[in-house]
RNA sequence: GCCGGUGUGAUGGAAUCGGUAGACGUGCUUGACUCAAAAUCAAGUGCCGCGAGGCGUGCCGGUUCGAGUCCGGCCACCGGCACCA
């Protein structure tokens, strides 16, 4: 009998989609595992080969979970807000909630024919009201909470989109989602504050089990820096407070430099000698795109504000004040005191400005570069009170000076800026507020949510860069629920990262009517076990979702810190040769392709088996071959297996190896090694021969990764009736450490440490039992004969290592 | 510039603690089956050498009985951040 995998999986995924052997189930006694995927964005173009790989490795992961005993969540669902699918529905003129449900029946049954053991009943869609009206809610309580923030300042804005974007979603200068420029843009906007999490964010991280490299991008994204706010006085009176991480160097503090947007510019140009010269350096300044602005490598520009000058509160000096492009008015206090002997920016603006350069800490010669070094190392100098201590004591020693003087502190910055929230889109979920002339903004009441997208014609984005939804006068004009007066709606939405900051806790309790989720669910449920995503969002949806989970368990919605117990992410593929798949090169691959011609299981396990689970791997259509033969050698093995129901004497060795590193290494992601095991022992099963029995625990194992043959096979084999279960629904084959090894052992023999023969010795022998064989072997026989042995190393059971020297 | 990561056969990749480098797969070679091909099965496959043997995990050096693995110094590539004071 054919191995017919078309026949196969159409069969299985008829029984599962009536069975439903995933549902999970609330308050079940068995322990709980929350195993979660990142939720995909329903495109057009349906699945390709980057979603399979998270998807079969979480799946076979809750596979053997379910195996070993626990009640398993593996949900799924739809990010479906977004401006890929608004700009496909402008296009093609069609309404973009259609294009949206379309796009989720086609990803739907792509991933049914996958086999993903996903509890189907339990899927959420980001863009139903269902769904909406509670990431409207959430929003609110932020609102309430004075978490949510409406503000006018210089925001991202993408040309192309005509939108504004987060700083999470500006990638070297450019939009991350069209590649368009970004410029600068005045806009009143909403906020979040997540910089008001900014320490809890890095601080809870120590409670987590997510892999390094998340945890380093995170803190370096939100960019803790510890120093010092310091008092400098104008000669006019007014107060300039900087920043700086140095303190220890302020005697070294020679001139100021204020960002050109700097509100104390604003108010000197009346009386600035060159107040022309300082407007034009702003509107240039103001003109330029992030693009150009961050550019590097290129050389400071600044102009000196003539009429006002510092004082150096150190020392009385007078020193002049700058205005420079090099200097951000949105980090800090937008003002930087500039120590050129000791910071590289300063010291290349000083020399072209010939500012003094004065040395406070000794160690490197700043009349060629600055001393940047912050350790031990440098003593220092030209510095008052300070002279003769190390940088490391100078710190807070001048921290506490100014303390004493009333003019700085002690102060932590972050990099982290607050979350731009609001989209000039139609696509999102409105923001649920209402602006009343007399009253202010005003929350839409509870009762009222979900405030529904309205129906319209033409939702393309306004050069004006106001919301398509400005147009509707008839949902923008409403009463204020405050005083009952006329009011309007907020007419921007929200942006793709909402919806996607709390799903997973939708999913605990998909269809609550009366609020997000019980707490009866979320307690039981929570937090997520093992999460697995891609590197790409580790600075975007893992960090808002983080915050928004804080607000959430500050208000007493949900019961733990942090929303993921365990974070692990996987590689792209990429296309034949290494390069990234697209669709200009050519070298898309079309899961349904594979599947068609392999099956579902030879795409899963093939996927799994292609390398590294960490790291980018190239696809080969070559490849997937190997996967193949290796199902099918498994298919066949039906009709070599003996009648017995026993595991072999022959192959117990290899089915303890086997099951031992097959549980190990699902659990540690390996899942390429994991299949080389089981193909090792199937090897051995043809050398062998094998009984029914040692193909049952072959099944079992496999079923994780290829849950279809596994389940065609178990039945073949008569176990689903002996059983009276699928073998899906079966324990997971357990090995006993005694009987994963063989009675005798092949090790190497070295000389001098080089690999001279082997010798076969009988496991766990003694070292001179072990040495007796060794010596007998022919070639060190024949060496002994010349040579004393000096010294003799036994590695037990795995080498010996003979040190000789010629006979004298 | 800073922070991560990676360099292993023709090729995708294996190798807990320092202990037989190249598991497993692809490809290739040979053989069996076949009129033939595909599929399947079997044997082989790091490099040099007829052989004994020598060489071999990006490069140079070190530690060790023994280094892909540890230490020091380089080089190349990939990812993230980037005038953050």
């Amino acid at each position: 009998m054919k191995y017919d995998f078309a026949r196969i999986e159409k069969k299985w995924q008829a029984i599962w989609e009536d069975k439903k052997p995933y549902a999970a189930v609330t308050g079940d006694k068995c322990p709980k595992f929350y195993g979660l995927i990142e939720f995909p964005y329903p495109s057009g173009q349906g699945l390709h080969v980057g979603h399979p790989r998270p998807f079969t490795a979480m799946d076979v992961i809750t596979r053997k979970k379910r195996m070993q005993g626990f009640n398993v969540l593996y949900p799924i669902g739809f990010d479906a807000f977004g401006l890929p699918t608004e700009n496909y529905a402008i296009k093609n003129h069609i309404h973009p909630a259609i294009v949206t449900k379309n796009n989720i029946a086609r990803f739907t049954s792509q991933l049914k024919m996958l086999g993903y053991g996903f509890d189907w009943d339990r899927a959420v869609d980001t863009t139903d009201p269902k769904y909406y009206k509670w990431t409207q809610w959430i929003f609110l309580q932020l609102f309430k909470h004075g978490l949510a923030y409406k503000a006018t300042m210089p925001v991202n804005w993408c040309t192309s989109c005509k939108c504004v974007l987060a700083n999470e979603e500006v990638v070297e200068g450019v939009c991350e989602r069209c590649g368009s420029p970004v410029i600068r843009k005045e806009k009143s906007q909403w906020m979040l504050k997540i910089t008001e999490y900014a320490q809890r964010l890095i601080d809870d991280l120590d409670e987590v089990d997510y892999i390094e490299r998340v945890k380093i991008q995170q803190k370096n994204w939100i960019g803790r820096s510890t120093g010092a706010e310091v008092k400098f006085k104008s000669t006019r009176g007014d107060e300039i407070i900087v920043f700086t991480t140095r303190p220890d160097t302020l005697f070294g503090a020679t001139y100021m430099v204020l960002s050109p947007e700097h509100a104390l510019v604003k108010e000197w140009l009346p009386v600035l000698e060159n107040a022309e010269e300082v407007k034009d350096y702003q509107s240039a300044a103001a003109s330029k795109s992030d693009m150009e602005r961050t550019e590097l490598n290129k050389e400071k520009t600044g102009v000196e504000l003539k009429g006002v000058r510092a004082v150096n509160p150190v020392n009385g000096k007078e020193i002049p004040i700058y205005i420079s492009d090099y200097v951000l008015s949105t980090y800090g206090t937008g003002a930087i005191m500039a120590v050129p002997g000791h910071d590289d920016r300063d010291w290349e603006f000083a020399k072209k400005f010939g500012i003094d350069i004065i040395e406070v800490v000794a160690g490197g010669d700043v009349t060629k570069e600055a001393y940047t070094v912050k350790d031990d190392s440098g003593i220092m100098v030209n510095s008052g009170f300070l002279n003769g201590k190390t940088v490391k004591d100078a710190i807070p020693a001048m921290i506490e000076w100014l303390g004493e003087k009333g003019i700085g502190e002690a102060k932590v910055n972050y990099k982290l800026r607050d979350w731009v929230f609001s989209r000039q889109r139609y696509w999102g979920e409105p923001i649920p507020l209402v602006n009343c002339p007399k009253c202010g903004w005003v929350a839409v009441p509870e009762e009222q949510l979900p405030v529904e997208l309205p129906n319209v014609d033409s939702y393309e984005p306004t050069d004006d860069g106001e919301s398509p939804l400005s147009k509707m006068t008839d949902w923008v004009n409403t009463a204020c629920p405050c005083c009952g007066g006329p009011a309007k709606r907020e007419t921007d939405t929200m942006p793709q990262w909402a919806g996607s900051s709390w799903y997973f806790l939708r999913y605990m309790d998909p269809h609550d009517d009366s609020f997000a989720v019980s707490r009866e669910a979320e307690e039981y449920w929570g937090p997520v076990d093992w999460y697995n995503g891609g590197m790409e969002h580790t600075t975007l949806h893992l960090l808002y979702s983080r915050f928004w989970h804080k607000f959430l368990y500050d208000i007493g919605v949900v019961h733990t810190k942090e929303p993921y117990a365990k974070r692990t992410s996987h590689g792209m593929i990429l296309g034949e040769g290494g390069e990234k798949m697209s669709k200009s090169r050519g070298n898309v691959v079309n899961p349904n392709d594979i599947v068609d011609q392999y099956g579902a299981d030879t795409m899963r396990l093939h996927i799994m088996f292609i390398g590294d689970f960490e790291k980018a791997v190239s696809w080969s259509n070559e490849a997937v071959k190997g996967s193949k033969r290796f199902l099918d050698r498994c298919w066949n093995l039906m009709e070599l297996a003996s009648d017995t129901d026993g595991i072999s004497k022959k192959n117990e060795a290899i089915i303890h190896k086997t099951i031992k590193k097959v549980t190990e290494d699902i659990d540690s992601l390996k899942m390429n090694t994991a299949i080389a095991a089981l193909m090792a022992m199937v090897n051995e099963f043809y050398q062998n021969g094998c009984t029914r029995g040692d193909l049952k625990n072959l099944v079992l194992m496999l079923s994780p990764f290829a849950p279809f043959i596994a389940e065609e096979m178990w039945e073949i084999m008569g176990y689903a009736e002996k059983t009276g279960k699928m073998a899906m629904q079966n324990p997971w084959p357990e090995y006993d450490e005694s009987k994963t090894v063989a009675s005798e052992k092949e090790i190497a023999v070295q000389v001098n440490g080089k690999l001279r023969c082997t010798a076969v010795i009988p496991v766990d022998a003694a070292d001179e039992v072990v040495l007796d064989i060794v010596k007998n072997t022919e070639k060190i026989a024949f060496a002994l004969q010349t040579n004393d042995i000096v010294k003799t190393i036994v590695v037990k059971n795995k080498l010996v290592n003979l040190i000789m020297k010629p006979k004298a």
